[in-house]
DNA sequence: TCAGGATTATAGACCACATTTGTCG
DNA sequence: TCCGACAAATGTGGTCTATAATCCT
């Protein structure tokens, strides 16, 4: 296969232009083609007809722009090839811990309005929409795409499938965790999955959620099969190795105080969640898309919003009883300090504002 | 358009010590 | 196999600092 590389603008050298145009750095791979798309081009030829529409392609991958993404990096919001991510995420022990599930080939129109590649395109699609959309609205459809993960707690909390229920557990992330069962029927249903085409035309009014519930249940039911070590090898060439599902994290996004009691319970393969926590294990997780109204809806891209400006990426806390000691403990300038040396500060201090406060040298005395 | 200073953002180091983990008899 | 004693390793959070990125002149 002829591939002609070139630098242009902001992308780097290595970046495998698209093989219909070839001016353009290529966003997605056609295996049906087996060729490197632009996005203008894949929209051009993908969008021809029903059988081109049927094409599955994956994203290209961000760091090497050169293969496949085969992995979505939830903690660096990046599409990888194996080969990076293997590169990317070995690197140190903290890097192993981020999040990736596998992406899923997909069909039909794999931009979302903007034609602008977004994180979560990976696994979601999204209704085909105009290339000239304002970040505005980008910014929209990146909400509302995640309307789909969430299951709404204007429903009284009450959710059918008990994900995410009441808390305030990270509406965008990790909703693919937590599996329980169904080992085994990783292969079987990806390949069930694979079968599916995305409906050329969405199902809501609003156009936010596209996939059809089924086919949303089964990409969820995959991911999470995956992670917890699946391995499948299928025909599409995507062979999910089981090394990676073990060095997911658990909650390298969230806090999540871990009950020392626990502690060893977690650490097997099907763990159960400790009294207290939600039990984001056991329960069916998908959220059925349902129509929005224009109000809710709104309510809901603002709520996200909200939740994006104040998201942050923080560390599990193990061992509670360790946080509790570690926010009592006496510092100095942020530093833990022995408690003779706090005594010895607060003594100085105590010393200097008598001073200070009545001119006299007074020593204090305890 | 470029250079250089100012401002802002981010990651990592540091500290003490209770708790956890591993080893040995 | 179980138990106790002991040593070593681990993890915890607020602040500071070095570095990078961005902005402004």
């Amino acid at each position: 296969m002829l591939k002609e590389e070139v630098s242009r603008g902001d992308t780097n050298s290595w970046a495998r232009v698209c093989d219909t145009c070839r001016s353009a750095p290529c966003t997605v791979y056609c295996k049906a083609d087996s060729a490197y798309l632009c996005t203008s081009c894949d929209a051009q030829i993908h969008a021809a007809n029903q059988v081109a529409s049927r094409h599955e392609r994956v994203w290209v991958c961000e760091a090497c722009e050169r293969a496949p993404a085969a992995f979505l990096c939830k903690a660096d919001a990046a599409s990888l090839c194996a080969t990076c991510d293997a590169d990317i995420h070995s690197a140190n022990p903290l890097a192993r811990r981020h999040q990736r599930v596998p992406i899923m080939p997909v069909s039909g129109c794999v931009y979302g309005p903007t034609g602008k590649r977004m994180p979560e395109d990976d696994f979601l699609v999204l209704p085909e929409g105009d290339d000239q959309t304002t970040d505005h609205e980008r910014d929209e459809d990146e909400a509302a795409s995640w309307l789909l993960l969430n299951p709404g707690k204007n429903s009284n909390n009450q959710n059918t499938n008990g994900f995410l229920t009441g808390g305030e557990v990270d509406e965008y992330l990790d909703l693919f965790e937590y599996n329980s069962g169904a080992d085994n029927q990783f292969c079987e249903q990806y390949n069930q999955q694979r079968e599916f085409s995305v409906p050329e035309k969405s199902c809501g009014s609003d156009s936010v959620v596209p996939v059809q519930c089924a086919e949303a249940k089964d990409h969820q039911i995959q991911y999470q099969n995956f992670l917890f070590g699946m391995e499948c090898d299928t025909k599409s060439g995507y062979n999910y190795n089981t090394s990676v599902s073990h060095s997911v994290s658990v909650s390298s996004l969230d806090v999540s105080v871990v009950p020392e009691s626990t502690m060893s319970d977690i650490s097997v393969s099907h763990p159960r969640p400790p009294k207290g926590t939600i039990d984001l294990f056991t329960s069916p997780p998908m959220q059925v898309p349902t129509q929005l109204s224009p109000l809710d809806r709104e309510a809901r891209v603002m709520r996200y919003r909200e939740k994006k400006k104040t998201r942050k990426f923080e560390k599990t806390i193990r061992y509670a009883s360790r946080k509790a000691y570690a926010e009592t403990r006496p510092r100095i300038k942020g530093r833990f300090a022995k408690r003779t040396d706090v005594e010895a500060e607060m003594d100085q201090m105590f010393t200097n504002s008598l001073m200070a406060d009545s001119g006299y040298g007074i020593v204090p005395s305890f």
